[in-house]
DNA sequence: CGGTCACTTGATCGTCTTCAATACCAGTGG
DNA sequence: CCACTGGTATTGAAGACGATCAAGTGACCG
């Protein structure tokens, strides 16, 4: 059903010079909570990594022995059914932070979508790293607390609204924090596929794909290719996003 | 569609003696990373409340001054659409930690579903304090991951899994985690309602009824009263939980 | 007892899925 | 340049699972 390919790749061995002080994801990450002076301690445990497109560099179950920060392009986290069915949990973009987990062991995927490039931490460093920089723990609380309220959006998503409302969320989400196009403002990159749309919206493909051209024929989005997306009436859409239609 | 009654009734003022101390959910709950010797100071800063069954004490949308702790019975944590269309997010017992918020209003509603006691404490007065004993924030951090576990987890449930798939989960969840009644060691108490249930899993009430139904004619479980089930296959039900079956 | 409320059971309906065919697009080699 | 190929997206027709509508049952309580 899903066969994961290459595997990801060392591009700095750890601790080179300046990686994070030069880094342009910090000012958006956790990073930012190791203030100038500190930031050597920071780049002697960051091991800068790249994965190739449909890379998987999270397994799930796997014994979780670092923490990630992905700073260029673009990631699927997801968990799997035996049988193959798969719901993507989330996508996450430049700055964001991955492999909270409370157990030993990751509780879910995560693949690169396009070419990815991320920062792995080793969890015993970091655990020392935090000791000396409380501001980072405040910061780990308000990510895992932005999370929750996202995951806790999602839920009332797959359990509770149409086909039609899910698509609506979505595009409404990925306008807001995706890669805007050049030309329009409401303009906008699909960078995942309708397959991962689907399995993030808990729909299928000619779900996904149906809806979307019933959105376009009424007027609500225009769709230049099928990664890109122009929304034309931002209000009803929000309004079909949140129920109100 | 859904309108809750009572309001919730201080029993404690703020600052009455050794009511942190004596706690007999403090052991299960976050105010454990406060030592004995400080513990006073926890107390000072706690109202303990009780709010009868259908009490709405946290509001979506509310500006979000309080955190609380949960010392007794069981709450529902959901999230409505305009049209009355509800999704329960989660359900919480004694020694749970309600309130993790990014921005500055409540991203949930929540109610008591029996008689219900909890703790109040200031979000202010909480981050001073939070400042003194970092071991707190270190709980807050292990709770707010176990909480984005499970709703990877409810995500898996709500986007993919099978109405027969989805109670399979519910009772073997409930079973681990919920109230043991006298006799058999995998009888439990269910709390909630059909429709909290039905809100819970993305279902109706009529699905949810008729699935329960199912499943005990097939001898996976029985129904000895409609609020409590013993698990008679346990092996069997998490098979069909997990999407073995 | 009569009333209410939650739960159960039955019959029908609709949304989304499944199965299947076709269109499209980029890359490759004749 | 254009046929060929593999992958992805779109469109169509039939089917299924759960929803909706509706009636019936049982428990609790005045």
């Amino acid at each position: 059903m899903y066969t994961p390919s290459t595997r990801p790749v060392v591009l700095d061995p750890r601790g080179a010079a300046n990686i994070c002080a030069n880094c342009e994801a910090r000012s958006q990450s956790v990073c930012d909570a190791v203030p100038d002076s500190d930031i050597a301690r920071l780049a002697a445990i960051a091991v800068v990594t790249r994965a190739e497109p449909g890379t998987t560099f999270i397994q799930e179950g796997d014994s979780a022995t670092h923490f990630f920060n992905i700073s260029a392009g673009t990631v699927r986290m997801y968990k799997m059914l035996p049988d193959g069915r798969r719901q993507i949990t989330g996508f996450s973009g430049v700055g964001h932070f991955l492999g909270l987990a409370v157990s030993d062991t990751y509780a879910f995927s995560a693949e690169a979508i396009d070419r990815v490039r991320f920062c792995k931490f080793s969890r015993a460093r970091v655990r020392t790293l935090l000791d000396d920089f409380p501001a980072m723990e405040k910061r780990l609380l308000a990510v895992a607390s932005t999370e929750l309220v996202a995951a806790q959006d999602q839920m009332l998503l797959l359990g509770r609204k149409t086909a039609r409302e899910r698509l609506a969320s979505f595009l409404m989400l990925q306008s807001r924090q995706g890669t805007i196009c050049q030309g329009s403002r409401s303009r906008f990159a699909l960078p995942m596929s309708r397959g991962d749309i689907a399995d993030y919206l808990g729909l299928t493909i000619e779900t996904v794909s149906r809806t979307l051209t019933k959105l376009r024929t009424e007027g609500f989005i225009e769709i230049p290719s099928a990664s890109e997306i122009a929304i034309r009436a931002p209000g009803a859409l929000e309004n079909l996003a949140t129920g109100m239609a």
